[in-house]
DNA sequence: TCTGGGGTCCTAGGACCC
DNA sequence: TCTGGGGTCCTAGGACCC
């Protein structure tokens, strides 16, 4: 549990990232407030760039609040396809720092510069490299990057922290706790609002407040890992290391629906689909899971869960589909549903094992599916996923934000669309701000280029 | 028109086992 | 014939992070 002696860990974080890519490739919106996230009815701010904060608007706000404290900001839903571009530039940036990169994110990572080749690891050697790594990431992604360096993970998050936005810090050996004290509780990594308000009670504010509470009274007080973890934080210990393999442990696609739903054939009919997701994101892996997970929000936002687990791992959609289904008919769902959610967890590196499928193959050829007896009947409700969609969705074929083309205007963003028409800029990252024309929402010229829903 | 979606880790209680 | 003590697995829920 020796701290190391040099500022070695690396952290990096980009600046407003989403809102910065939009700015990026809208030039129009530069130095205006923009504001990225769900545009549905029960959307949240996923990243507001700095122009919007200024109006108090903040990530995971609800849109309305957003919308009602910023009117003029530029409402886009999110790109992800242009994100995972930016950040596998980045991420790459930094493999050539070193082979030991931890991503947290898309937009944020820890390098062990110490497994790295660099001769010099003192302060000013630490940042060097770190003000080139900024120096490279903008010119390779036009988005500016915020990066702290220091002798543990923790502290050299709370550099980045300090350093944004576009900023460079480093903590010096020995002065981790003159950084550390003044800085408010909620600074340390897991310390959220409840946290902070057990804390609170003992009446500690800053970190400072908490290096002077006795271990046994935060164990007792926050359970024994979290009382322990703190304790160590706050006195500047943090042994943690860099690791860049970690194994995921579960996934899992959940829906929150524009308005609540009760029927019941509808409810199954949508788990079977957030199933058979999950299922095709489980192949894709490489995996196969043992424990299933169906996720509720009711109407009043009370969120249940219920899983179950099988005797061994399957990577099957109709058999996670079937159990999903199962587990939904144990919740009372009388009162409204505004989220579904299906996981899977209990993982293994399993890749669709040749003996279990041989032995299954025999008897079951996609036709003689008899062995299933329910599922006969709802053959024609399965096959639509766009049905569902619309009983539960209302977005249309043109987002604001997304990506279009023009037969004869070229390239551009969707900036309003409604009762038949879209608006759109006509822009790019490498053009000067571009002019703004109206079509029929039908009109066959223009297309969309972008996958906007596929999340991360 | 309050409150997303993808994760991680921890806790507590019960079952079960030695 | 008045109550052990671990350990592991499972379920449900909660806090937290980006």
């Amino acid at each position: 549990m020796t701290t190391r002696s040099e500022p070695s860990i690396l952290h990096l974080d980009l600046d407003a990232f989403f809102a910065a890519v939009e700015q990026r490739d809208k030039p129009s919106l530069r130095g205006r407030p923009v504001i990225v996230g769900g545009l549905g009815p029960r959307g949240v701010v996923s990243t507001a760039s700095y122009e919007a904060r200024v109006f108090g608007v903040r990530s995971a706000m609800p849109m309305s609040e957003a919308r009602a404290r910023c009117r003029h900001a530029a409402f886009l839903a999110r790109r992800f396809d242009a994100y995972r571009k930016v950040s596998t530039v980045v991420m790459d940036q930094l493999r050539a720092l070193s082979p030991l990169v931890e991503p947290l994110s898309l937009d944020e990572a820890f390098v062990d510069l110490a497994a790295g080749e660099h001769p010099d690891l003192s302060p000013g050697g630490v940042r060097a490299v770190g003000e080139r790594l900024r120096t490279t990431i903008h010119a390779r992604t036009r988005i500016t990057a915020s990066v702290g360096a220091a002798s543990s993970k923790t502290l050299a998050k709370i550099a980045s922290e300090q350093a944004k936005p576009d900023g460079l810090m480093v903590i010096e050996p020995g002065t981790e706790l003159d950084v550390l004290h003044p800085l408010g509780v909620r600074a340390l990594p897991g310390v959220g609002p409840a946290t902070a308000a057990r804390v609170a009670r003992l009446g500690v504010r800053t970190v400072g407040d908490l290096a002077r509470i006795a271990e046994g009274e935060l164990v007792d007080l926050l359970g024994e890992a979290h009382g322990r973890s703190l304790f160590r934080l706050a006195h500047g210990l943090d042994g943690r290391a860099v690791s860049s393999d970690r194994a995921s442990k579960s996934i899992s696609v959940e829906d929150t629906f524009d308005r609540d739903i009760t029927d019941r054939a509808l409810l199954a009919g949508l788990t079977r689909r957030l199933a058979e997701k999950v299922a095709d994101r489980l192949v894709r892996s490489g995996h196969s899971a043992r424990t299933i997970t169906l996720k509720v929000r009711l109407h009043d936002f009370t969120t249940l869960s219920r899983s179950a687990t099988l005797p061994g791992p399957t990577d099957d959609a109709r058999s996670i589909s079937r159990l999903a289904v199962q587990l939904l008919d144990e919740v009372d769902t009388a009162g409204g549903i505004r989220l579904l959610g299906v996981g899977v967890s209990g993982l293994s590196d399993w890749v669709q094992d040749d003996l279990f499928s041989a032995a299954e193959g025999s008897e079951q050829p996609p036709t003689d599916d008899a062995d299933d007896a329910d599922e006969g009947d709802e053959g024609d409700e399965g096959d639509d996923a766009g049905d569902l969609d619309a009983a539960v969705h209302s977005a249309g074929r043109w987002v604001p934000g997304m990506d279009v083309v023009h037969a004869r205007l070229g390239p551009g963003w969707v900036w309003g669309s409604g009762l038949g028409r879209v608006t759109v800029r006509f822009e790019t990252a490498d053009t000067p701000p571009g002019p703004v024309r109206t079509f029929a929402a039908d009109d066959p010229e223009l297309s969309g280029v972008s996958h906007l829903q596929e999340a991360d």
